[in-house]
DNA sequence: ATACTATATCAATATAAATTGATATAATAT
DNA sequence: ATATTATATCAATTTATATTGATATAGTAT
């Protein structure tokens, strides 16, 4: 009687809980910082120099990217390290797939 | 000299337009709408009557997909129809994975 | 202790996007 | 021609998100 797959209520709590993924990489700022972070690790300051963004701007977007799982960072003196998390990063294009792409 | 590929004048350019498929993607009715189209093509009624919105928001929705290149539409007599193209879907994907993923 | 530097947080504002309600359009039926 | 149905559009409102400016925190150096 599921019609469709999609829109049980377990499956709409999993999509809802995707969309934080989503919407963290859907800004340009953000994903200019994860294009950054290919490059490996990189300090607050440096991320501040390429983007040419105020500091706390620039804290701003990468929490949003902390908290949606895209990044971690580690605390080193006075400065804080941030690194992508490309698993992550591949377990939602994997998903992304499965939920677009991929017919029934 | 250009240490981060991603961030040279041209790259840039192409981040922001990727950035509206994106946004459209990160939204969790429009992740329901791509789901149901999974299934097929489906008229707008049909649409508004699994997601339980009014007809206006839907529309918008679909509006917002198809601005994406995420959707099509056809109309037939009172109905539009629209479906999921899922190779524009693909073929975001593959840029995504190109973007945040590889290594260069 | 005082000063300095890197980062984060907070409150205020600005901007953008979602939602609502009302109305327009266009195809169909009477 | 009038009425009905499906969809789209428009203006107003609400809600979310980005941005700014000021300030706090925490590590380091003097």
């Amino acid at each position: 009687m599921v019609k469709y797959v999609c829109l049980s209520a377990e499956s709409n709590k999993k999509l809802a809980g995707q969309v934080g993924f989503l919407k963290a990489l859907s800004d340009e700022t953000r994903l200019r910082i994860l294009c950054l972070l290919k490059g490996g690790e990189k300090c607050v300051c440096e991320i501040v120099g390429f983007l040419n963004l105020p500091q706390n701007l620039v804290s701003h977007h990468l929490k949003v990217l902390k908290d949606a799982g895209l990044v971690e960072s580690r605390k080193s003196g006075l400065q804080v390290f941030y690194k992508s998390k490309d698993a992550n990063v591949q377990k939602y294009i994997n998903y992304l797939e499965k939920l677009l792409v991929n017919k029934k």
